[in-house]
DNA sequence: CGCTATACATAACT
DNA sequence: AGTTATGTATAGCG
């Protein structure tokens, strides 16, 4: 560190945040800006939430914030033993996701009909049949019965195993980007960065129903 | 880190001061150790990225980080024109969703017929019969007709809306919470953060396919 | 829930 | 991609 003469010795004694008013002191800043000598950067700037005008800018920005975001999810969810799963499109609708995505969406849409189910509990679900034209799911939700519920899953959840091992297979299409994570429970608490080695689709299940 | 050491290493040139931050005045710091005492607070610190144990402390990191994780993903969605969904299990199996999630699902599970078909572009799809016992989506994936990927999405498209509808009318579930966010475009840059207001499914489609 | 000190994320620049 | 200075998120506590 050679700050040589002008003395910038950043002295930083608390780094307090005013609650209102940045009660700016009139410290004569006069010059001093000279001479190169001082900061490289200016450092991080504030800078207000809405869309990037500048496309060079905001990639940078989306490339760095969706990192950050997907750091933040994996912690949270080791720290607190979180099932975490993140779908991004970027407004080139390119496609980059945290987590078991496949698993989390199964279980997201599976959550809705328990939680019915619990409600209506003691309503008799007298089986309604399909006395008109309209299709299953056009019925009223609490007539879907079980089977087709089943059915349903179990396809969504075959269509997309199928999926995945066709674009595994073909080595991935450049307008998926995926990154696995959400770990239910572990992992060396060291290692902690989104390394390569995560950035791979794990097969986690986890503790499903454990609670 | 003691404010009486600093005040021994204080910088405090005499003629030049700090160019571009305004400082907190040292002047009361100086030596002053009793009465109100220094530090109030040891600050945040450091921990280990690892299960938290004691339940308290695990609960009360979820709810923080789950919120700063929200206002991340509704940052980035603005900055930079991104549609983000998050779907969140508790350990105790509680959801809380972040976005459109319903449409971003939609719109993922959409994806890859989409890449899959380009991909097989030239290939002449010879609508494969269901010669044996499997069902549709166990199938090979290049063979699930078009009309069926319809069906299923238009089954689930309208599954979703019906649960949802049903959900609401009955004042939403305590297992379930969920801060819709990621509007694909603008909202006014001052209120910006997750307002009770944010806090509500809303039903933005926003530039779907624009790019 | 609010506060404070500090760890961490990241805007601007290279 | 790497660096730096500064804006933000948050751990620990009342």
């Amino acid at each position: 560190m050679e700050h040589g003469e002008a003395s910038s010795t950043t002295c930083l004694p608390s780094t307090e945040q005013n609650p209102l008013q940045n009660l700016t002191f009139p410290i004569k800043q006069q010059r001093e800006t000279k001479l190169q000598s001082s900061k490289t950067t200016k450092g991080r700037q504030k800078i207000e939430i809405k869309e990037i005008k500048e496309k060079n800018r905001r990639q940078v920005t989306f490339s760095k914030r969706r990192t950050g975001l997907f750091k933040k999810a994996a912690e949270l969810s080791v720290l607190c033993g979180a099932q975490i799963g993140i779908i991004t499109f970027s407004r080139f609708q390119r496609i980059y996701t945290f987590g078991n995505v496949d698993t989390l969406i199964e279980k997201y849409l599976r959550k809705a009909p328990v939680m019915l189910r619990s409600h209506l509990d003691g309503e008799a679900l007298t089986g309604e049949e399909d006395v008109d034209g309209r299709m299953w799911w056009e019925r009223a939700v609490e007539s879907v019965r079980e089977e087709e519920m089943e059915e349903y899953m179990k396809g969504l959840h075959g269509l997309r195993e199928n999926l995945w091992k066709k674009i595994c297979e073909m080595g991935g299409d450049p307008t998926v980007q995926m990154n696995a994570q959400a770990f239910p429970n572990p992992m060396a608490p060291t290692d902690w960065k989104i390394t390569d080695e995560n950035l791979t689709v794990r097969n986690d299940q986890g503790h499903a129903g454990k609670w």
